[in-house]
DNA sequence: AACACCGGGGTCTGCCATTCTC
DNA sequence: GAGAATGGCAGACCCCGGTGTT
């Protein structure tokens, strides 16, 4: 298991304004909680109260978030604290972290040594954790079951996913961690139930296509998980093999959506589509084609759609090659401006050169200014 | 050279509800 | 019955380039 590691560079995927939203929240939230949730009751451990203040800890989140544990009496805040500097966290991480997860100064140092030894067991250095734990402290603390995550280490690694993918895996969704073993290998055996009932013979391979391309599938319930599948295979029509195929490429991406968001979109995609005068197989065309298209917001995609076409794209073209809708409106804009200014003729050369990187781009645009 | 096809890369938490445990 | 542990949820893309074919 040590040799799970390989480098993986971080950038990003929408961040989705989460954080920022739970400040301004929590301004507005602080503003009209009750006097108990503000001030706190009275038989708190005013000793905690003082160490955690000196810490640089938001006790105000604290209270509001796991209010129990500032009536505790034994807690190890300053075991915490020197335990992650030694692995490299700064004051304000250690204090971020506390004030998101205060349940971490419940657990004793023995505890702590045991998980962090275990995580490395996943990760090549100290601070490649520390930033995980900065990021989601919940996913480390959460559970003080050591043997649980153990045996989650030894059961992943079971899967026969390459070291690449499992370190991905715990990278991205380190929750999987925290996961009960039983919660993950139920959704192990639904995924490998889904291939064996559309007729695959290889479910083992099965799960690990679906969980190399899309990481957040485990720590979704499978009652997502399969409301998907099913509306995937009620709604695109498609023989077993061919939806097999699909989930296993392309369909994964989209598996870990909520059901009602699929559906929504779907449903937008349709009514859009169907109002420019295309057919329902042509909407399943699009879907089955680009899959991802049902990732896209509702106002997203109509705005790529109205763009294209506003830029003298024809929808039917869009739907033959969906992966235009792949890039940003404002990359769209760009290149759409940049050719009509040159007087491209989408009908006759076709849209092929939307959807190449900007390098290929450049390059074609330089040749055909230059003829 | 130009194009089409295709797959690769990166990328998630903080909260609430329910169940468990003491 | 309180606090701890665990399960589940919402939210909502973009870009690059290898390779085979003509």
């Amino acid at each position: 298991m040590t040799c799970i590691l390989t480098l993986l560079h971080v950038t990003r995927r929408p961040i989705f304004c989460k954080r920022t939203c739970v400040t301004s929240h929590l301004t507005a939230l602080h503003s009209t909680l009750p006097k108990s949730e503000t001030q706190g009751p009275g038989n708190e451990n005013e000793s905690l109260l003082e160490n955690l203040t000196t810490l640089g800890v938001d006790v105000r989140m604290v209270r509001r978030r796991q209010p129990g544990v500032l009536k505790r009496f034994a807690t190890n805040e300053h075991g915490l604290t020197h335990f992650l500097q030694s692995k490299g966290a700064s004051q304000e991480m250690v204090a971020s972290i506390i004030s998101r997860f205060p349940r971490a100064i419940t657990r004793s140092g023995e505890h702590l040594e045991q998980r962090w030894e275990l995580w490395r067991r996943v990760f090549k250095s100290d601070g490649e954790i520390v930033n995980i734990l900065a990021r989601s402290p919940e996913s480390f603390f959460r559970s003080s079951d050591n043997a649980n995550l153990k045996e989650n280490i030894v059961f992943l690694g079971s899967l026969g996913l390459c070291s690449k993918d499992l370190y991905r895996l715990l990278t991205t969704a380190p929750r999987t961690f925290s996961n009960s073993l039983e919660l993950n290998q139920q959704m192990v055996e639904l995924l490998r139930d889904v291939c064996l009932s559309l007729g695959g013979k290889d479910p083992d391979q099965f799960v690990r296509a679906i969980i190399s391309r899309n990481s957040y599938v485990l720590i979704r319930s499978t009652k997502r998980i399969k409301g998907n599948v099913s509306f995937l295979q009620e709604t695109l029509g498609l023989s077993s093999s061919k939806l097999l195929e699909l989930l296993q490429g392309q369909g994964a991406e989209v598996l870990d959506l909520s059901n009602e968001y699929l559906l929504n979109n779907f449903r937008d995609i349709q009514q859009k589509l169907l109002s420019l005068g295309c057919s329902q197989d042509e909407v399943k065309t699009l879907v089955v084609k680009y899959p991802p298209v049902l990732y896209i917001s509702r106002e997203n995609l109509r705005n790529k759609i109205d763009c294209l076409q506003d830029g003298s794209v024809n929808i039917k073209q869009i739907i033959q090659k969906p992966k235009v809708l792949e890039f940003s409106m404002d990359n769209l804009k760009r290149r759409l401006k940049e050719l009509q200014e040159i007087g491209y003729d989408f009908e006759k050369n076709g849209i092929g050169i939307l959807d190449s990187s900007q390098r290929r781009f450049d390059a074609k645009l330089l040749r055909l200014s230059g003829q």
